[in-house]
RNA sequence: GCCGGGAUGGCGGAAUUGGUAGACGCGCUGGACUCAAAAUCCAGUGUCUGUAAGGAUGUGAGGGUUCGAGUCCCUCUCCCGGCACCA
């Protein structure tokens, strides 16, 4: 059988750096399990080369980003391989270079031709001093981080792939995928945000003009209690209205400022101002005022809302600041508002006044006494009727929006005439080839500033038309690598059928739970739009996800004269302790003077707390370097640096080849019968868990499951003997997946055979488990109170006599009798009393 | 703000998924070896109390279910990840 096993690939950054060494680590240990248990593995790497840092590092030292991303492979390459990776390099994958996007530009082109990508406006953040467009990343409390101008929201062009289309298949396809992580399954399940509502209009007339100004909502129940509509700062009734009113114009205005991270908008003060336009009621017939507010976004729904304050947490909070009716619409059910605070009051929210389980329909005409359901049914019965509006199933998802005015990135196919429109480049002029010589300014991408590049003639008439200069979002790059790799040499298409039907879907994929939501769900919808041209086998990339923890470490900084932090290294700090072990003060080394103890966070830069996995490798090695990463944590948990600790998995290892050594230099006498029996016994049961653990990727205690079979045949009194061999045979074929090299070489060196990659996963004999008696733990009450041995298959009635005659419960029995007695076979007996 | 996750000794973590809390490792304390130190080895190490045997207490806080709760339910606090242009 095959086995795909799949660590994200990374940035090119320059240097390795701890969450590498884990991901890595991780991907490897699980490979070579994998040919252990006789998969045939496949283990391939690369490179997610476009992206803005390298147009950074450009704008630092003036060097294109093609040289500097080219050198940074070079450079990390040779770090992967120092790690013993078991990586098939033929296979590698380099995102910037044309052999591999020219099949992205192929597929662009194709679904462009099926509508599947389409081209509207779209806001994105802008940098008026720079002129030029901002990443989220590069707007920092709302200013350019370079040029530290207030950013604006500017309407731009873009090309988007209509991911809503497959909104329903995404959600659908979820539940198929049983070895992901549930937290990832319902974090995109949210992302995606199903929802049933009812999307109707407001009726209006202007300059005579019957006009209708449409909402959605999930909140049908309560329109009864609609007290204004809120529309956004773009919405066109907003801008209609700001025509003869420079107060509210100027209100959109500062609505415009600031960026587009949906982040900064949803924790913005929520302001508003009226429009003084007026919609109709679409049910009562009364007039209903509008409102422009800077919470609502144009880009969800229909850019407007209806407010009903009275059930709604931020209506309300924006009714009492504007001092707006509040209509209740909603009452407690009697049996459910028992106890809940069933009054409703305007002075103050209530948690009931949103609960839709739970009230019915008041104040609402005809609608009184309506459950939600009803209520819900009832009313979009007669919106429809009037031909106002209608049930509508609704996703939170919008479509994915992929032009980037940047210049390190894969070109967009499209050649724009004035006669023909947008044309997608020919497959004959593919692939679009980025120029790798240019140094960006930072003012906008240097493609739009070079005609060579830009000037083109159309495919359809010949005539003279514009290249597209915008380059693709790089999670398009990311969102097809997994399938390139089954055939990383195809020349003639995006990827070889044959062979990706052999290798796909990934068995195991394997990268930060930052990538929960975004690469995940892009790569899974390219899986869907690649099924559909016949390319790939299957409706899901990813059969099996996990998701690693970040790597953390202490810090330490000094409070300076201008009252900023100086970070210092935890490679340069002492740390002292009471005669406890806590941590009572720290001393930089160099000077023996007190530095401050920070917090444990992310290795990052700017809290100077990285470590170096070069420097672990170089000094104590690749074994001590992997052991270390895995025994210190789960892998989907937060993992603590800890240099004591590399020193512990150090020491082990230098254990573990003394006791080999020992063992090798033969000679001596064999151990007594009932030392073996336990050993064996102790080896096979610690065996059974780790397999156990192995199988359930908790590799943690996989490590130190080798370390307690260490233990146990370090406390013999002779190591000649057969036990001796048999478990150090199972010892190092448990370590081989984790510490390669000091297991290949232990295994050689001791005769087991060539290679350990060879050598099958051990297997528990369960005749080794086998044991006559067994220690039982009594209770009384449910506290432990002492131990009991007793033969195996003693019987429930033996059991409890023996427990009551047991001194610790006679004591607390004093002459009384027992109420009850549980015995869990096996484990213990409870004695109620 | 919304969505997801986490919290167990001095530290990282373990606990067969409701059944002996603290496996394994680090740190610390004492001892052996050494002129000494390092390395290595041996013993101890949740907290309080007690000479000891023992007793009490203990898994972020507060409540609940159960013979029995780190594990299940409710309320809360703090920390971390994501929020669509960082990757």
């Amino acid at each position: 059988p095959k086995y795909y096993c799949l660590s994200m690939f990374p940035y090119p950054s320059g240097k390795l750096h701890m969450g590498h060494v884990r991901n890595y680590t991780i991907g490897d240990v699980l490979a070579r399990y994998h040919r252990m248990k006789g998969y045939n593995v496949m283990q391939p790497m690369g490179w997610d080369a476009f992206g803005l840092p390298a147009e950074n590092a450009a704008l630092a030292n003036n060097v294109p980003p093609a040289a500097w991303t080219y050198s940074n492979i070079d450079a990390m390459r040779k770090q992967l391989q120092s790690l013993g990776l078991g990586i098939d390099w033929a296979r590698e994958v380099t995102t910037c270079k044309p052999d591999y996007y020219r099949w992205e530009q192929w597929l662009f082109t194709r679904l462009f031709k099926k509508g599947v990508i389409y081209k509207k406006t779209a806001s994105v953040n802008w940098d008026p001093v720079d002129q030029t467009v901002l990443a989220n990343e590069q707007v920092i409390d709302g200013r350019g981080w370079r040029s530290g101008a207030l950013v604006e929201k500017r309407d731009i062009p873009m090309y988007f792939f209509r991911i809503t289309q497959y909104a329903e298949e995404l959600l659908a396809g979820l539940d198929t995928l049983d070895g992901w992580p549930e937290q990832v399954k319902t974090m995109q399940r949210n992302w995606i945000g199903k929802s049933f509502g009812v999307r109707f209009a407001f009726p209006y007339t202007l300059d005579g003009k019957n006009e209708k100004l449409w909402v959605y909502t999930t909140r049908a129940d309560t329109i009864m209690g609609v007290t204004f509509v809120a529309v956004a700062a773009e919405h066109p009734l907003a801008t209609l209205a700001a025509k003869n009113n420079s107060e509210l114009a100027a209100f959109i205005e500062e609505c415009k400022r600031g960026g587009v991270a949906e982040a900064d908008i949803a924790t913005m003060e929520k302001k508003g101002m009226p429009t003084g336009i007026n919609v109709i009621h679409p049910l009562t017939g009364e007039q209903v005022p509008v409102w422009v507010g800077n919470y609502v976004l144009m880009g969800y729904g229909e850019g407007a809302v209806m407010a009903v304050p009275a059930h709604d947490e931020r209506d309300f909070g924006f009714a009492k600041k504007y001092t707006l009716p509040i209509k209740q619409a909603i009452s407690p059910r009697p049996q459910a508002g028992e106890g809940q605070g069933g009054g409703f009051t305007t002075d103050q929210w209530q948690d009931w006044y949103a609960n839709k389980e739970y009230g019915v329909c008041v104040n609402s005409g005809k609608y009184d006494g309506l459950n939600y359901d009803q209520a819900v049914d009832a009313i979009a019965a007669d919106l429809q009727a009037k031909g106002l509006g209608d049930k509508k199933v609704q996703f939170r998802l919008r479509d994915w929006g992929i032009s980037r005015q940047r210049y390190w990135g894969c070109p967009i196919p499209i050649i724009h005439c004035a006669k023909c429109g947008d044309v997608p480049v020919p497959d004959d002029q593919l692939p679009v080839v980025l120029p790798e010589n240019l140094v960006p300014d930072g003012a906008g991408s240097p493609l739009a500033k070079m005609p060579e590049f830009y000037q083109a003639t159309c495919p359809q008439c010949s005539g003279a038309a514009r290249r597209e200069t915008d380059t693709m979002d790089t999670f398009v790059e990311s969102s097809w690598y997994y399938a390139r790799y089954a055939s990383p040499d195809y020349s003639t298409g995006m990827v070889d059928k044959a062979r990706a039907k052999n290798w796909l879907p990934v068995d195991q994929y394997i990268g930060g739970i930052e990538h929960a939501i975004l690469h995940l769900l892009y790569a899974r919808f390219f899986h869907k739009l690649m099924r559909d041209e016949g390319l790939v086998p299957g409706d899901e990339p990813f059969k099996n996800l996990l998701t690693q923890g970040m790597v953390i470490a202490p810090t330490f900084y000094r409070e300076q004269s201008n009252g900023k932090k100086l970070w210092i290294n935890p490679a340069d700090v002492d740390v002292k302790t009471d005669e406890r072990g806590r941590p009572v003060g720290a001393t930089l080394r160099a000077d023996g003077q007190p530095v401050i103890i920070g917090g444990t966070e992310k290795m990052s830069k700017s809290k100077s707390n990285g470590v170096d996995p070069q420097a672990i490798i170089d000094q104590y090695g690749a074994d001590t370097a992997r052991l270390f990463t895995m025994f210190a944590a789960p892998p989907d948990q937060q993992l603590e640096w800890n240099d004591a600790g590399v020193e512990g998995a150090a020491r082990f290892l230098r254990r573990l080849w003394s006791f080999g050594v020992k063992v090798g230099n033969g000679g001596g006498t064999a151990i007594e019968a009932g030392a073996r029996q336990a050993v064996r016994f102790e080896i096979h049961s610690v065996l059974k868990q780790a397999s156990y653990d192995m199988a359930k990727h908790q590799f943690n205690t996989v490590a130190s499951a080798a370390m307690k079979m260490l233990n146990a045949m370090e406390r013999l009194d002779s190591v000649h003997d057969e036990v001796v061999k048999e478990g150090l045979s199972i010892l190092l074929r448990l370590l081989a997946p984790i510490t390669p090299h000091i297991s290949h070489q232990m295994w050689r060196d001791l005769g087991y055979g060539d290679s350990i990659l060879a050598a099958p996963w051990p297997q528990v004999d369960e005749a080794a488990l086998v044991q006559d008696e067994i220690e039982l733990v009594i209770q009384v009450n449910g506290k432990l109170r002492g131990n009991l041995r007793v033969a195996k298959d003693a019987d429930q009635a033996l059991l409890e006599q023996l427990a009551l005659s047991h001194d610790a419960v006679q004591k607390l029995l004093a002459g009384g009798t027992a109420k009850k007695i549980i015995v869990v076979p096996g484990r213990l007996i409870n004695v109620v009393i």
